[in-house]
DNA sequence: GTCTATAAGGCGATAGAC
DNA sequence: GTCTATCGCCTTATAGAC
C-alpha cells in the first residue's frame, strides 16, 4: 500500500543516521530512494515532516531494541545493563538517535519531541530497574538512582563523541567495559 | 595590529558554540561582527580556514582551563577530578567543543584536528592521573586506567546530550555527581 | 501518484574599485 | 584593508501536466 512513503521514511532514518537532520536535503533523500520530487511532496508536506515520521519509527525502534534486552537477559540488574551497554555499535556512525541532538533546527519542539521521548522513556526504565534492585538490597543504598540513570545513558552518548572526535571505533565499548566494572562496585548482596 | 582578524576568530567561536559548523555561514559571522566581505577573505582564505583557527583557539583555551582546574585543586586525584567535572556548564548551550563533532563536514581531516587534539590532550592528562594515583595506592588497582579517562570524559560530553535532547539544564551536573559517586567507590588507602 | 519545470533565497567565494 | 557587486551552485519547496 503505503510503498513509496515507507521507502522514503527508512531512507530518511539512513540519511539522519550518516549526516543528521540539517545537513539532509530532500534531494538526497530522492537520489538514495529513487523516489521523484513530485512523490515526495505528495506523502509528506515537508522536509520536516518526514523526518519527524522517521525519528518517531527510529524511536519505537530503539525502545524496542531496549526493552527486549532488559527483558530477555537472566540475571539481576547489573547483567542487564551490562547486555545493553555492550550490544554491537559503531562508534563511527554514532548513536541512531542521538546523533543528531545538536542539529540546530532540533531546537524546534516539534522535531525535538521524539528525540525528547526516546531519552524519557530510556531514562525512566532505567530509573525503574536501579529503583527495584535497591529494594531489593542487590543496588547499593547511597546511589541516588535517577542520576545513575542519566549517567549510565550519558556515559554511552558521551563514547560516542569521542569515539568520533578520536576516530576511534572501538571506543564505546571500553568506556562501556569502564562503567560496568563501576557499576559493580554498587552491588551489594541481598539479606 | 590583527584587531579584525581577531574579532572574526572569537565570532567564529561563539557562533561554533552556538550552531556548530555546517550550519554556521560566512554572513553569519559577518553580521555578529559588523566586518565586511572583503575583509573576512582578506583574512581567511575561507570558511574552512577561519573555522580552524577559532578551534585552535578554543582547544587552547579549555586545555588551559583543565590543567588550571587540576593544577590548582588541593587534594587528592578524586577532589581533582571533581573539582573539573564540577566547573559550571550550561547543558543546553553545550561543550564548547563536543558539540560540533557530529557535523558532516567534521570529517575533513584538517577540522577535526583540533577536536582530535582536544581530546587526546585531556585523556592522556587523564590517564597520568589515574596512573599516579593507582601507584600510589589511593585508587582501586583492579580499575583499567585509560578506560576509566574515557569512560570519565564520555560521561560528561554524553550529559550535554541528554540535556539537549531532554531540554534540563541540570542534566550535566546530575550526571556529574552520580559519576562522582562511582569514583568514590573506587577510592583506597595508601597502606 | 508521479513527472518535469520553475521559483526565491541562501551558500561559499571572487573581482575589482577605493 | 575594506567595500560592493556578482557568480554558480544548492536548498526547500510549488505548479501544473500526465
Amino acid at each position: 500500500m503505503a510503498a513509496t512513503r515507507d521507502l522514503l521514511i527508512d531512507t530518511m532514518k539512513l540519511l539522519l543516521w550518516e549526516r543528521g537532520y540539517d545537513a539532509t536535503s530532500p534531494n538526497h533523500v530522492l537520489e538514495r530512494s529513487g523516489v521523484g520530487k513530485g512523490s515526495f511532496y505528495h506523502h509528506f508536506k515537508s522536509k520536516k515532516d518526514l523526518a519527524i515520521a522517521a525519528m518517531e519509527s527510529r524511536a519505537d525502534e530503539l525502545i524496542t531494541e531496549f526493552e527486549m534486552v532488559l527483558n530477555s537477559t537472566e540475571g539481576d540488574w547489573l547483567a542487564k545493563v551490562s547486555a545493553y551497554l555492550r550490544l554491537p555499535r559503531s562508534a563511527l556512525k554514532g548513536c541512531r538517535m542521538g546523533r543528531i541532538v545538536q542539529d540546530p533546527s532540533l531546537e524546534d519542539e516539534l522535531l525535538k519531541a521524539p528525540l525528547q521521548r526516546y531519552f524519557k522513556v530510556l531514562n525512566q526504565q532505567l530509573c525503574a530497574l536501579y529503583t527495584q534492585a535497591q529494594k531489593q538490597g542487590e543496588l547499593n543504598k547511597n546511589c541516588q538512582v535517577d542520576n545513575l540513570a542519566v549517567a549510565t545513558l550519558s556515559m554511552l552518548q558521551g563514547s560516542f563523541v569521542l569515539g568520533r572526535a578520536l576516530t576511534e571505533e572501538q571506543m564505546v565499548a571500553e568506556a562501556c567495559e569502564s562503567f560496568i566494572c563501576l557499576l559493580q562496585s554498587q552491588k551489594t548482596v541481598a539479606s
